[in-house]
DNA sequence: CCTACCGATCGGTAGG
DNA sequence: CCTACCGATCGGTAGG
């Protein structure tokens, strides 16, 4: 099952008072260098992840890349599962993330949809270390660890399809199938991480603005279909 | 080397005339059958893979769909890499097929592009069985295999690029990076292998009719982005 | 087309 | 954090 949601920190500490600071406190703590280094390798496997698969990327490889042997990597994840699951655990994280400021900014829904994709796009290409992964198929996973995943996205898409409607009721996008419409811009979102090269010719909020662009253009549609 | 591009069929026919009819031709010959249980083969892989992915598929997985032993399958491939080569390729084909018929039904760009938009999903959607296999990442292929594949992906890239830009100059499309724009839609399209399910609500002529409408009216973009 | 098997890779562990 | 290693999976082959 899926693993180290929260655990405990500091467990069994005596009830001794609290600790002196030693050194002014100038030295991050053991259990602190220990969170700061597995985050480093979820960041690193991610990266790996998004550019070779999941399959492609051996625990050999990722050791590697931070300079230790695989071993040492079970110090900080219990099965390389683990990796894939928090990675995809924090791209899901900024795709609420992006969808909370939204909410914050504006009551509109068709002025959240927009703040939406052009900060999760930000989002996306500015930590393409976690976030290459998103290209990756659940279907890695075994069920235990895919399923939470899940229902996280399904929550995210049901969240999505909600602003389409409302913004659809506030007379700001025709009628149009939510479900369809998200699942046609999400689409063009995720496939980003398959083809954004950090150093190329766009900035992250660029693409982020010509894609909030197309696709409310899209969804706003005036255009007849031509009969045929 | 990427393999069976076409091999010569019926090698070293001695010169005796040609064959009788034996049976009236009413069963397919040795090479037709052989012709025939390959493409099952690679239909029935391709919707694995795009199922559950390429490195989760094994070949006892496939042979066993097919009521076969793995060995057996070495009869109609050489190694597990020549059949998503193989999809792939197929997958492609049905691009290359969109656009020419595309072509041949009109001469504005736009609507070359709606036509494409339109026949490509439904392609894509009817034969879901060889192109699943389009949302698997080219990198689980070595690269003698990979190379020509995405040789023909970015000669589809260009070519689409090519038709945004003729709506432009026809005054049919706002200016806009049509590099950009490609990335748009093909991600959106792509994506369409992982969500869509034969017997789902939506026909797929419906999705592509629906697509081609937020596409379009996405390049078209007559509404003003709002200053933020 | 099958039974039987080899060889390499790789996730994970022992033990220090 | 390392050296050394185990065990399972799986692509591919021998031989019939």
């Amino acid at each position: 099952m899926p693993v180290s949601e929260k655990k405990p920190r500091r467990v069994g500490a005596k009830a001794s008072g609290p600790k002196p600071d030693r050194w002014s406190n100038a030295f991050p703590t053991m259990q602190q260098q220990h969170d700061i280094k597995r985050q480093a390798l979820v960041r690193e496997a991610a990266r790996a992840f998004g550019r070779q698969g999941f399959h492609n990327t051996s625990l050999d490889d990722i050791a590697k890349a931070l300079g230790v042997t695989k071993p040492a990597l079970y110090r900080y994840i219990k099965t390389k599962h683990d990796i894939l699951y928090e990675a995809k655990q924090i791209s899901l994280d900024a795709g609420i993330r992006a969808r909370e400021e939204a909410r914050a900014k504006s009551g509109k829904a068709l002025e959240q949809l927009e703040f939406y994709f052009i900060r999760y796009i930000e989002l996306l290409t500015n930590e393409l270390g976690s976030y290459a992964v998103l290209s990756e198929p659940v279907t890695s996973l075994p069920s235990e660890y895919a399923k939470p995943l899940l229902a996280r996205m399904r929550e995210a898409d049901l969240a999505l399809r909600q602003l389409v409607e409302d913004a659809v009721a506030e007379g700001d996008l025709k009628k149009i199938d939510s479900k369809l419409a998200v699942a046609f811009f999400m689409g063009a979102i995720t496939h980003i991480s398959r083809w954004y090269v950090p150093g190329g010719s766009l900035s992250g909020s660029e693409i982020g603005r010509a894609f909030a662009d197309f696709i409310l253009n899209g969804l706003r549609g005036d255009r007849a279909t031509s009969a045929r």
